[in-house]
DNA sequence: CTGAAAGCGCTTACAG
DNA sequence: CTGAAAGCGCTTACAG
């Protein structure tokens, strides 16, 4: 049978508190007692049952993770970073993939709030407030990832969209590009239609137009951004490059380019965003505007835990990191253009 | 504040005891006095709390999912099916990323069983049976998935390998092909190395040899498949095709075999292994044996909740799915065969 | 420095 | 059909 804080404090012949004492470094403990309920509980191999120390007060040290689906690589990758850093701080992470659907978001919500999580990480789309307020109210931690909710008090981290369109659009016109168009996701997701604003500003900033309806918005799968592409690369004038907001979209192109017969880079230039292995992988690897995944996990886990160390509820902080490009080999001098080729990295 | 059990009683007149009848469906309740009861936890928004209901004798309902990595996307698709069979049928599950590192799986396994899971459901090495025993001696119901461990009573979901190592065979002889070659895994991943014997079985019973130093040892990533696809492709008389233990493996031998100039699979063939995701995004996609994945995480799950609802331990159960052959378009007829290119689906 | 006691929010025999 | 009471394994004032 599995030793209770009852056996350990028998042998040791102390009280129970003196014990809880020992475990939680409380209360001053003469060095000798210590010592023997340390040796005890050893020698017991005795552990703390999670489950009583949590009802009796203390936290649940379990973070949910609320994101669309955890087998969308980017998803994946997130939760492996919140989970390394949650691991690191003393937390489990459970998993909730919502796809984005409303009322698997409430299901998930409300079962996160009956198992006492101490926080949460949010990386779906949330679009009553009172959810979040609700869980705010259970005094759960929270913060937004990958998405933010602008008006609202919440913790966020996420990645400059806005600036992450404008190094695309930079990137394009540097070499050449000017008949422009867009894959990107519902205008509801904000991330999306920031990366689309900078795009479009950036090209306007040099006197160049993408017209509305060279911005299609798509499901976020490989099969609709295919479906778009090609319509798209199918129209007379054609764009010589094309602006993908994920790498599921930039895929789904890319397959709909190389259908249609044409080459990549030479007769369309593809640029992606979020850069998941994904990117690497393809034929040829795509030029893509990377998110700091691997920070933002943990930047994510450090909001919570920090509103779980302070008391009272400190102010939100609201986190957005720098997005970079990386050069691969899906981008290249727009068709009939001198420019020399990027250099890759 | 939140509602809590007393609050229910004495609003409704009854008795805690009554109240949890209700919640549980347990014992005789006089329908007028469960409606009112009912109608009372609704109106106070009540929501029994797991922590305490777990300490007072019932299950977590928290599964734990150990895996090497929860961002390669095979285990992420684990995950995934996992994840929606658990939450199907009540449970939440925690993620645990190993790197196959004995420390982290101690640490996790000790970490689940403080927790209190109801289950866990393993997907990584485990080296030592002492672990699994330890977990099984804490009443936690294990099932490992896309493992086995023979000789150790536990209940397994996984995929024919030996057959899946066959069925690769077959396909690259059915197209003419006889100089092959193999990247593995390491040896003591048995699931690679029943891959293996299958594969060179096949070939045996056709009179095709496929020698020792043509099998090669990889890590399981896409860097080391490029790195032992290259070593072997530059050998003199270099094989005509290639079968890839995992689709990490087939995507390095890709970019290898595409970077020697050749192409695929008019020069060189590839069957992967698995079917993620990434397998279908390659350029050619990857003639790949596929593994169920969705049903094995739901299997997994089926095999664990039913140790836990029977009294006693069920004997252990070890299921062993079919594996399929998907043709897509990296394999092709041998250089030089007349054999007609196979159909692809 | 140490311990007795109350309490966290439930479940479950048991008695009536 | 319903309730009083004990108990799950801890933590935390509080008293000494």
């Amino acid at each position: 049978m599995k030793a209770t804080i009852y056996d350990v404090a028998r042998e040791a012949g102390v009280s129970i508190a003196t014990v809880s004492h020992v475990i939680n470094g409380k209360g001053k403990i003469s060095r000798e007692r210590r010592e023997e309920v340390l040796h005890i509980m050893q020698r017991l191999n005795y552990r703390p049952n999670a489950i009583a120390s949590a009802l009796a007060g203390k936290k649940t040290y379990t973070l949910g993770l609320l994101v669309p689906d955890i087998s969308n690589p980017f998803f994946a990758e997130i939760a492996r970073s919140v989970e390394d850093r949650g691991h690191q701080l003393g937390y489990s992470v459970v998993i909730c993939s919502t796809d984005n659907k409303e009322d698997k978001v409430k299901r998930y919500v409300s079962l996160l709030k009956q198992k006492q999580v101490d926080g949460v990480i949010i990386g779906t789309g949330i679009s009553h407030e009172e959810l979040l307020a609700s869980l705010q109210d259970h005094a759960i931690a929270i913060a937004l990832i990958a998405r933010d909710h602008p008006g609202f008090g919440a913790n966020s981290v996420r990645v400059h969209d806005l600036d992450g369109g404008r190094l695309a659009a930079d990137h394009l016109m540097d070499m050449g590009h000017d008949r422009l168009a867009v894959l990107a996701e519902s205008e509801r997701v904000t991330s999306s239609s920031e990366r689309v604003s900078g795009f479009v500003e950036a090209a306007a900033v040099r006197g160049l137009k993408v017209p509305g309806d060279r911005i299609i918005s798509c499901e976020p799968t490989i099969e609709d951004g295919y479906q778009q592409a090609k319509g798209m690369l199918e129209r007379p004038d054609r764009p010589t490059a094309l602006f993908c907001c994920n790498d599921l979209l930039a895929i789904g192109a890319l397959r709909a380019v190389r259908e249609l017969g044409l080459s990549i880079p030479e007769d369309c230039s593809i640029v992606s965003f979020d850069d998941t292995i994904l990117a690497s992988v393809t034929d040829p690897p795509l030029t893509v505007i990377a998110q700091p995944i691997e920070q933002m996990g943990r930047l994510a886990v450090d909001l919570v835990v920090r509103d779980l160390s302070e008391q009272g509820d400190p102010a939100a902080r609201r986190i957005v990191l720098p997005p970079e490009l990386i050069v691969r080999r899906s981008t290249g001098s727009a068709p009939g253009t001198l420019t020399a080729p990027c250099s890759t990295r």
